[in-house]
DNA sequence: CAGACAAATGTTATATTATAACGTCGAAGA
DNA sequence: TCTTCGACGTTATAATATAACATTTGTCTG
């Protein structure tokens, strides 16, 4: 289901990117968040906390829990990273600069998850919700099925 | 948020309706699931797994986890409650015989739940997945914000 | 550069959410 | 009646996440 042709350029992109944002920012991208971030790239399913913390260890770092939570919230607050509430599990954001709602295509059978953020849909969104007289903060819309590849 | 005039004869609908649905598909409302989906009706926001259990607790039941998230499954399965996965908590199904997908309006100050089933919403939805080649089978649409009472 | 402060990380413990595995019992059909 | 299967009891543990406090490191200021 991935759609860029070397994952590995996918990811060096992310990952300046990143760097770049922090630098704007002022916010300080250290070792533990640049590699938290570079393992969640690397997996081809979205990347839950305690696997991260599986993978941190062997490494520099003295890896508990918190290690990986902290680092994923720092992530998280930058815009850097999506959380996947259904299930858990987290996955790098393509577009870090737009401020656009994004959704997610999670497929039953790869288990590989594609990020989405067609406006046409958020629009149709933010007037259904206008008509409850409702004013939306954050919208977690998660899709299961099957994709394309998987038919 | 409630939108109706008396919660006891809601939840008294909720029960009977069920208890048709049940009767109707050769399924056993046992004691214990019949409790449980009152406990989730009777609560104003969406209820916790584990509150569910407390309640349980003192009445005739030895409530452990299992016994509560059983119950749980019972009632997902057929139709007669949502889970809401973003806050990992319970909510009665207003019109279970319904096919039609549901969405949530959760307020971030009351924690009220409101269920939206527009179809307009989920035509939208549709559509756009089909231009992804992707198949969808469960939908997850959680928006967080501000309901009009809490303005 | 020293000192002070804040932010990041280390560490220990525990809270919260959920399921596996196996045993018992009773309702419903053969 | 027998038997079978589904519901529930019970014990244990897995999986996800955070609280609270200690220590280290980075940055700013003088």
């Amino acid at each position: 289901m991935l759609d860029c042709q070397d994952h590995e350029v996918c990811i060096e992109r992310a990952m300046s990117e990143a760097e770049s944002i922090c630098q704007e920012k002022g916010l300080r991208f250290t070792d533990l968040r640049r590699e938290v971030l570079r393992l969640i790239w690397l997996s081809h399913v979205p990347a839950k906390a305690y696997d991260i913390l599986e993978n941190l260890k062997g490494k520099e770092w003295s890896a508990k829990p918190p290690t990986v939570y902290r680092a994923l919230d720092f992530l998280l607050e930058t815009g850097l990273v999506h959380k996947l509430d259904s299930i858990n599990a987290y996955i790098g954001r393509s577009h870090p600069r737009e401020k656009n709602a994004c959704y997610f295509l999670i497929c039953t059978d790869c288990n590989e998850a594609k990020e989405c953020c067609s406006s046409e849909l958020s629009d149709a969104i933010e007037l259904a919700w206008n008509k409850n007289s409702f004013r939306p903060k954050k919208i977690t819309l998660e899709v299961f099925g099957q994709c394309s590849a998987c038919r």
